[in-house]
DNA sequence: GAGTGGTCTAGACCACTGT
DNA sequence: CAGTGGTCTAGACCACTCC
């Protein structure tokens, strides 16, 4: 019964006779046109809020969920901020992480930072491919909507303490946001970032990680693990972060190398399996 | 109530109380705990599943779920298939579309395929940057486990009509799988793909999406657009795919142009906002 | 057959929304 | 205020698993 209702909701749904934005027949309504009691009709609209095809409730009606536009985070970020490294302090100062990873201004977002230095948990240590138990420099920040203290964006990062004792400030809270960002950062121990590995996954939030976000149910979260690969093949960091999926879309740019010259569509391209 | 079980339970199961594979305690067992009825119980359970955190049930105990080993899918594919385009045929007919797509040989998996010619739909022609209703070739398919039925790998792939007119063949869905993968294909009509675009998001599964996939409830599926650029800047190709997420991950790898020569760590480094 | 979760009924009370 | 969905009770029956 229940799996019946859900199925003909999301079917008017995906049809379009409901439109995003508009309201469900009510429980009562529901339970009387399938000749049931309220609770299958609430198991379904349970179902399909978990879908995230429904939203509401509370003293409203349920109403068909209208997706909010999504904010692109593409991966020419990672050059991008490879090249500021040369640029002038101006040009770097004008742009600090939060706003590379945010696109906002510093100012708009409170911000949280905490910087300590722990012993590698195993699976940091197998990321970073350094011995358990060794130090790292973690660096968890958050950025919280002034307003509603809603998290917009958050992220810890991992970087082994031995590669970077050189620069004591690197070590400092408050120091950040430095000036054109991780990369910057490192190339004043004389490490240059030359790979980016990100690893993407995803899961659904738990009921708390779904207040943190103010997530509606039904929404997972996108993870994503950045691996920096410096000039002599070591992992320098790694930098998880997590996105709200509806919200967010991930974009990675793979340019390809040229061919010498156009491939021979000769004799041999008569060929299949 | 609801909300309190099934948080006592995550705590459980967060602090390793409960290991992955552990049955939870009874329905009845923890009705009589808390003191309530059954129904609370059994919605706190319903809470869990759709975390992803347990499964179970028809007669059997719930569990505390066990994530399966996850596929590794990389973007170094894409120059790994650009590079094939021009080996010799007898090294790309070894490696067919399908293998590219899912690590198995071919005659492991249950094929299908669906070739035909559509007016682009609108979402179609603006993702190619084409006019609506201009005619594409729609490439669906699907690998089917043979034992199970299971749907392991699923994909649909537009091209402009009008790129690939030169050689028929590419219409015909009896060339598939056409050795060295779509990028040859696309070779034999002069394109060559200089830039892949990747755009990842993620969303739960409908119903009828999770039974094709046998996904668990609270795993969802990650959503991958590759859109491929070639050397006149015109999008050739938009492919859509999709991948249980519990099961998946995707790997971008971003590779950096190097420093013409390492950066000056002079006087200008003790600067921070 | 005993025990499990899955579904369902027919009520009840609550918090919240709108007018 | 009436109407909405959210939560809960105290039962019932079913399908399934394990012994």
């Amino acid at each position: 019964m229940q799996v019946r209702i859900a199925d003909d909701l999301r079917l008017r749904i995906e049809r379009g006779e409901l439109a995003p934005g508009d309201s469900l027949p009510t429980i009562h309504q529901l339970a009387r046109t399938w000749e049931c009691s309220l609770n299958p009709v609430r198991v379904a609209f349970d179902l399909l809020k978990t879908q995230g095809l429904i939203t509401g409730g509370r003293g409203k009606p349920a109403v068909v969920r209208t997706p909010p536009r999504q904010v692109v985070r593409s991966s020419l970020r990672h050059q991008e901020e490879k090249d500021l490294v040369l640029a002038p302090l101006a040009e770097r100062a004008a742009v600090g992480t939060a706003e590379l990873e945010s696109k906002t201004t510093i100012r708009d977002l409170r911000f949280r930072t905490v910087y300590d230095v722990v012993p590698a948990t195993a699976a940091v240590a197998g990321a970073l491919e350094i011995s358990e138990g060794a130090e790292v420099l973690r660096r968890a920040w958050e950025h919280l909507n002034p307003a509603s203290g809603v998290r917009e964006a958050w992220s810890v990062s991992h970087i082994p303490a031995d590669y970077i004792r050189d620069n004591p400030r690197l070590f400092d809270p408050g120091c950040e946001p430095w000036p054109g960002g991780t990369q910057h950062q490192l190339s004043t121990v004389g490490i240059e970032v030359m790979r980016i590995i990100d690893e993407v996954t995803s899961h659904m939030p738990s009921t708390p990680e779904a207040q943190l976000w103010d997530l509606p149910p039904g929404v997972p979260m996108l993870r994503c693990r950045r691996v920096s690969v410096d000039q002599h093949g070591r992992r320098v960091e790694i930098s998880d972060a997590e996105y709200p999926a509806d919200r967010t879309r991930l974009d990675f740019v793979t340019p390809l190398t040229a061919w010498p010259s156009r491939p021979d569509p000769g004799p041999e391209h008569d060929d299949t399996g």
